[in-house]
DNA sequence: AGAGGTGTCACATGGATAATGTGACAGATG
DNA sequence: CATCTGTCACATTATCCATGTGACACCTCT
């Protein structure tokens, strides 16, 4: 069984969607540093996808520094990796210009927005530190 | 002189840019219904794309209701469209859950992202209602 | 009526990306 | 040695992005 579980929905491309559902797993908790992450195979089997594309998807994970590679053996999740120079900057300015936008756009009011985030703050960080602990 | 303003940036799709600096200009008030919206070819001239892609940008901005066709004319601004059924929802979910994930993992503090929207929010929101005032 | 602006449409090309298909190889484990 | 692992090198198909080119109907102004 895999440890990603999660619908693939059309319209979006799948190697995205295996590589933010693997971001989730790992920042939630799912996924601790040292369990053993999917062979590419597995992975494609699990969610019936080309092999080719689960290989893509874990390589953008190593380049990212979630995943280990063990030689022969398979990957490792990691220890959360250090963000890199500039991505803070990149969120906070053009990931939240962009929500900001569209959530004026249908005319959401900005307490409802702040407690949206918090409330999925909560739900993805209380896991952690439940695992964690 | 176009009312659009903005540095195209590689990497990101020109008319996805096109689109986002429209709504931009649109709910922050510097393009105020009834206004006139650039034309096709001023658009494509002005910022130095294809007409094609303006068109097609354009296209987008009017079946999302943003603009409407004078024809033989041009385009104006219209009333700021009614969100359409789910558009809430999917903001709500998974933006929401995209930015949040994005934010702990660049190790961003939660009220680190709570104020950074605030602050965005006072900045897009504000000018608008100096315009409409 | 004519010129020049407007949106619109129908083709086309080249390039990039996504997803799949197929086959092969080296390293580690049992 | 069999079987798992990651890795690599090809390929095809489809879609999208951006551009190129030409044309048409509508409206306004002179």
């Amino acid at each position: 069984m895999t440890p990603l579980r999660f619908q693939l929905k059309a319209g979006e491309p799948i190697i995205d969607q295996v590589i933010f559902a693997a971001k989730k797993a790992f920042i939630s908790g799912e996924l601790l540093p040292g369990e053993p992450f999917p062979s590419v195979r597995a992975l494609a089997s699990d969610l019936k996808i080309h092999p080719n594309t689960a290989h893509k998807a874990i390589q953008y994970l190593i380049q990212d520094r979630w995943l280990e590679v063990r030689q022969g053996i398979g990957t490792v999740v990691a220890r959360r990796p250090e963000p890199r120079r500039g991505d803070r900057k990149r969120l906070l300015q053009q990931e939240v210009e962009h929500i900001v936008v569209e959530a004026i756009r249908v005319e959401l009011k900005l307490p409802e927005l702040l407690e949206a985030i918090e409330e999925q703050w909560a739900k993805i960080e209380k896991p952690q530190e439940a695992a964690l602990g």
